[in-house]
DNA sequence: AAATAGAAAACTGTTGACAGTTTATTGCTG
DNA sequence: CAGCAATAAACTGTCAACAGTTTTCTATTT
């Protein structure tokens, strides 16, 4: 219903599937379809305007992403994440972050270059307070840490991660960015790479996660604390 | 039409997909679907007695393990591991199993019982030289790290990585288990998850897998020296 | 009015057929 | 006889319909 007049026609080079994965991996991402809600394949068949298989492969194919769970006679569901689990995500993404610093920190000299100019517009971001900026340059920089790591596999496995961040209940995930002490750990990364000291950049690649866990945990202790005043 | 006698009758429970799933990835493993081949799907129907839905929906489940890879038009292929790769995934493995070994020190006095046991039985093994028995009680050591360890997800990829190996062309891949060398390393992790050290856990973690990995470089380095001399 | 049993609706799992693409085969040409 | 174009076979992607299960609704009983 939402958009038949863009009828997905741009296939010939992808399956239908894929295309409608993507598509319902944004629903899914944005909100649109929320956590915890089954994935009615009828309904999206008529919304897409495809037979069911091709919702149901796609489904599939977002269950792979981790984004989707079936349930035998019932069907697909978009997974919810709790507090516990993202804890647990982030500390895989904690180890994975550092041996990805790691690596980086080996890799040559023009594939480093560059770094500091990211940083240093980071850090006028930060100053300007330009959340959305800085939120930009953040990816940016993390795509180059995972290009200079040079591993597929990793580069997949913390994408994968994210993802799965992002279906938590969202209560202000990007309330406090904090920019100036997130460049801060920022910068202790890229020094040790340009240095070329791995062990150095793997703890700080490290520390920079579990910084970010840090300051979940203490947003979700708060969320706590106000829940129990209002129940009192 | 290799065991049709046993037709697939256990559902009710398990949705076909997932049975036939399993079989093949049995069958993938095993090597029976040889790395590299294409998942005929009209084949496979006949063979396991059911339409072409599941066995898609199969490939699909088995793409999600790593195991099968999709080309559009062509069809599913058994994916093919090469030497890089393997030392990609062991490079992860390292990390991950050491991240388990920190972990599994930190775990209760009560959930640490029997580990010594565990070591002690191996040794006797690498004594008498039984390759078999050793390979079981290495397997059950490493079950039992992954559950002192506590998440899932962790398990879950140190699984998914070691069926990826197994992908590999099998060379010699158990030739030379060296299993006197290999308990030392086991019982450096032991010894520092008893003592409740985190760090030095981790560390063995790290270098057992990755003493793993240099018996495999240098496996493959002999490999293609001999190749050289037989084309010469 | 609440609880329960039974019937209807909704939905998933599975099937067999059709359409379009890729691969193999055949026949033609130089 | 090698190379190439046209044709046939094989196979994947997609669809619409059927079967069985789960959920919802209704009616009956206490």
């Amino acid at each position: 219903m939402s958009q038949s007049d863009d009828p997905l026609e741009l296939r010939r080079s992808a399956t239908l599937s894929t295309l409608i994965a993507d598509r319902m991996e944004g629903s899914i991402l944005s909100g649109g379809i929320p956590a915890g809600s089954r994935i009615n394949e009828a309904v999206l068949a008529k919304e897409y305007g495809v037979s069911r298989g091709p919702i149901r492969e796609a489904a599939r194919l977002l269950a792979s992403r981790g984004l989707v769970e079936f349930i035998v006679n019932k069907g697909a569901f978009v997974r919810e994440i709790d507090a516990n689990e993202m804890v647990e995500i982030y500390e895989l993404r904690a180890v994975l972050t550092g041996f990805a610093c790691g690596r980086a920190a080996r890799a040559s000299a023009e594939d480093k270059e560059g770094l500091e100019d990211m940083l240093a517009e980071m850090d006028e971001a930060a100053g300007e307070a330009d959340a959305d900026r800085y939120f930009e340059l953040n990816l940016a920089l993390h795509d180059r840490l995972n290009e200079m790591a040079d591993s597929d596999r990793l580069t997949e496995m913390l994408a994968g991660l994210i993802r799965e961040m992002s279906l938590f209940r969202r209560v202000s995930l990007a309330s406090h960015p904090d920019m100036e002490r997130s460049n801060i750990e920022h910068r202790k990364i890229v020094d040790a790479i340009l240095a070329g000291d791995a062990e150095t950049a793997r703890k700080a690649g490290e520390a920079h996660v579990r910084a970010g866990m840090a300051r979940f945990r203490e947003a979700m202790q708060e969320a706590e604390q106000e829940a129990l005043k209002n129940a009192k």
